[in-house]
DNA sequence: CTCAACGCTATTGTATACAAAATTTCGTGC
DNA sequence: GCACGAAATTTTGTATACAATAGCGTTGAG
């Protein structure tokens, strides 16, 4: 796909998400642009997407600035990815093939591995996380579902919730995917929503428990 | 907000759900900025926006063309919109306030008597349902449903599936809402939840029961 | 001193020109 | 006749210039 435009949407992207540009900071085109090295062309190209997932709002002069997340954004945000990522492990499950099967296999030992070792190693748990998050999604076969959880798994945030887990946590984490793993070769996409629903439910209490107020 | 880019976006748009730019046609810039009379700027904000909304999909060389709706693809459009519309409507539970509720009520028995009348009133009813659907979506009070829903609900898709409704499915979708409302009144968000769930469904079949093949 | 109206500036919307990439077509060799 | 490759053409990506519009400050009157 294109360079600049991508590479415009991942920088604005990330000065919004590691709080570089705090809620209300003025999105102008033109500043962006020196900032990236691309012309405002590409930069607009990459508020509009960061505009449909929500990360820009627009004032009433037509203007983009930072939207402003607070916990009730956040918690909504889960509790859509619980439904839309829950159709998906149900889709998945009516169409898992013993490939796709293997591989959620190998992954999820991975991640008790990582879990395992005497230090925790959280990174390689995020990793292989997202990777079996993405493989059921793949197995899942829809790209409106694809289209729709792009701007809802924002891996800050799912990184912010998994520090805070200790070990038990994270080897609760493994323990439902293997269940997951479970419902897949059974082929029972009721059970394979159930968990997966859960899963994330977990993980909303989990940011919850570690957020300051509410 | 813009004027030529969303004559184009709603013009190309047109275009692709008339069928006159049947599924696998090439939409290139240049051709579709002289139909609109526009330059290529605001034709390529509009395949943007198409393209996130799936109306468009990339080939491999990232030229866009129109995207092939088969009969699976409109079935999980209806599911994802159940979904969505229901946890809408759960919310919108939780938040009614007796202003909506007595504009809901309004509405619906504005569909009553489309449906009522010696000719039931088929673009009365499609308009009133349409706003019905987008004060509840409204009063939940999640702009990201709201985003999420956008693409999701085709007007077209929804006559198609209307005009082929007798007047006792058009009776029983003004029955329907007026449960949605009796929940909406008891603040009771499982039940509107459910109520709306079912609600979607009986459409998608509906529509499926008016579909060629499968 | 306050408020409103006007003009200036900043910012986005649109058009066009140019660059890069991909596809197609034509030619050449086997 | 077919396959491969290179050039030409088409199409998209990017940059820049211009137009339109919203926001803001200033100035004047009441």
């Amino acid at each position: 796909m294109s360079s600049a435009a991508d590479r415009a949407y991942a920088e604005i992207r990330g000065l919004i998400l590691s709080g570089d540009a705090s809620p209300g900071t003025p999105l102008r085109e033109e500043a962006l642009a020196d900032i990236v090295g691309v012309s405002r062309t590409p930069v607009r190209d990459a508020l509009r997407r960061l505009e449909a997932e929500l990360y820009a709002v627009r004032t009433p002069g037509g203007r983009l600035e930072v939207a402003a997340w607070d916990v009730d954004d956040v918690a909504e945000m889960f509790a859509l990815r619980a439904m839309l990522e829950g159709h998906a492990a149900a889709r998945a499950a009516r169409r898992m093939g013993p490939d796709v099967l293997a591989e959620l296999t190998a992954c999820n030992a991975a991640i008790e591995a990582a879990v395992a070792a005497p230090e925790p190693d959280v990174a390689r748990f995020l990793n292989e996380n997202r990777r079996f998050h993405d493989l059921i999604l793949a197995a899942s076969a829809s790209a409106r579902l694809a289209t729709m959880l792009a701007g809802l798994v924002e891996q800050p945030i799912v990184r912010r919730t998994a520090t805070r887990y200790d070990r038990s946590d994270l080897a609760r984490s493994a323990y439902e995917h293997g269940q997951l793993i479970q419902a897949f070769t059974a082929r029972d996409g009721d059970w394979a929503r159930a968990v997966m629903t859960g899963h994330i439910h977990r993980a909303l209490h989990a940011f919850r428990a570690a957020s300051p107020s509410k």
